[in-house]
DNA sequence: CGTTTCGGATGACAGTTGTTCACTGACTTC
DNA sequence: GAAGTCAGTGAACAACTGTCATCCGAAACG
């Protein structure tokens, strides 16, 4: 009854858009399939608040919504291949955001600012996923823990990227920029595991941990600025 | 017969120093407990090499041990228990490492050098321990990450004490000073955590680490002793 | 010496876990 | 409209978990 109302749902938006991307087995059944995977997913995070990957059950996820254990294998093979995917989705979207941050020409000042705000609303609306992340980080579980490397280093080489055409960088070789920009990123996670520690609504809290987010940046900034001075 | 060859043992022992420090319930007994509760603890700490301190099961290291589960309760109430153990030992240590380091008066260039010269022999030196640490740090038991964290702003006080005291910190407010001790904490961790994932055998690549962590510390350096220029 | 203390062993308890299997029935394709 | 695909089911499997009441025997004590 409730799947078939769901699926004349889906049998619509499939009308509506036929013959757009993938060619064949289109339609109502992928979307179905999408859904649960979907479920599979939330339901995992949510889960995840309070524990760590290695300990979080299958049987755990599948009861939470609703399917037979068994089919948690047609989605993903492990619980780790649930993590990886919960990976994707937690970091995928940041490289957008980073991009638009490094694009923007103001002040140090400025730009700081900037990061640091977006760092806290990033946090504020995707609290589940970046705890997962700083979690998972150094986890036990080998696969998610390359996963995330391999997303960080990845916004590692577009802020080097963006740090190369800036100005400031002159007389920086790419190794010593390679290191800044891991020294950025590093300091963005850092700041945003630290908002996890306080609570949403807590905003004399979360305006201390920005103002040192800031404090820290700015020092960073300042040696950058004199890194070419003459050593005393 | 194996219990009785180490009691015999222990007696010999606990009759050379009989009457030292604990006035009652002196020797072998006690001896004995924190014998197997040390094993506990090692036994735990090589387990959670490749896994979490959540999915690590009691009887998992009981069995490493070789005594029964039910013995585990005379050591501690919990897992989360023997978890907080493993912290003291752990950090324990390092207080007074970096009383040393911070008490030194060298140059900016010698002291930077010695810093990352140093949390990269203690790495070395204790691995497990750092992987613990790293891995629990935003675990997923709280038992644990608040005494990761009590440590850690333990740490942080040291440092900012000693920079208080440096004539390069005039200028400072002491909540400026308190984010620059956080800062090389959580740098120090930084660090750590990166030295893990590479091999202790890849000289290498340990020295690449140690020359991006110099290069970084350098840069936070240089920030500070030109915080109080002219902002552009 | 006898008595008490207590670290550890034993064995059982009720749950939980991951994984596999044949299966059903709605969607897809020809 | 018939044939095939395949997401999800239900049951069963062996293995495992934390916790407990109970007992044993060596160390500690008077």
């Amino acid at each position: 009854m409730f799947t078939d109302f769901l699926s004349v749902r889906w049998r619509k938006s499939a009308n509506g858009c036929l013959l757009n991307d993938m060619s064949h087995t289109p339609g109502v059944r992928q979307a179905q399939k999408q859904q649960t995977r979907q479920a599979l997913l939330d339901a995992g995070l949510r889960l995840l608040e309070h524990q760590n990957l290695s300990s979080l059950g299958l049987r755990e996820v599948t009861r939470a919504v609703g399917v037979s254990p068994a089919a948690f294998y047609r989605h993903f093979p492990d619980m780790a291949g649930l993590g990886v995917a919960l990976v994707g989705e937690s970091l995928g979207s940041l490289h957008a955001v980073i991009r638009a941050v490094m694009a923007e020409t103001t002040d140090s000042a400025g730009i700081i600012d900037r990061t640091v705000a977006i760092t806290a609303e990033y946090v504020a609306r995707h609290r589940p996923h970046i705890r997962f992340i700083a979690r998972e980080r150094y986890g036990g579980v080998q696969a998610v823990r390359e996963a995330i490397a391999a997303e960080l280093q990845g916004f590692a080489d577009e802020v080097a990227a963006g740090l190369a055409t800036q100005p400031a960088s002159k007389g920086w070789s790419p190794g010593e920029l390679r290191v800044l920009a891991e020294l950025y990123v590093d300091h963005m996670v850092m700041t945003a595991a630290a908002f996890l520690d306080v609570a949403p609504d807590d905003t004399a809290g979360l305006e201390h941990l920005a103002h040192a987010a800031r404090l820290r940046m700015r020092i960073i900034s300042i040696g950058r600025a004199h890194w070419l001075d003459p050593q005393p």
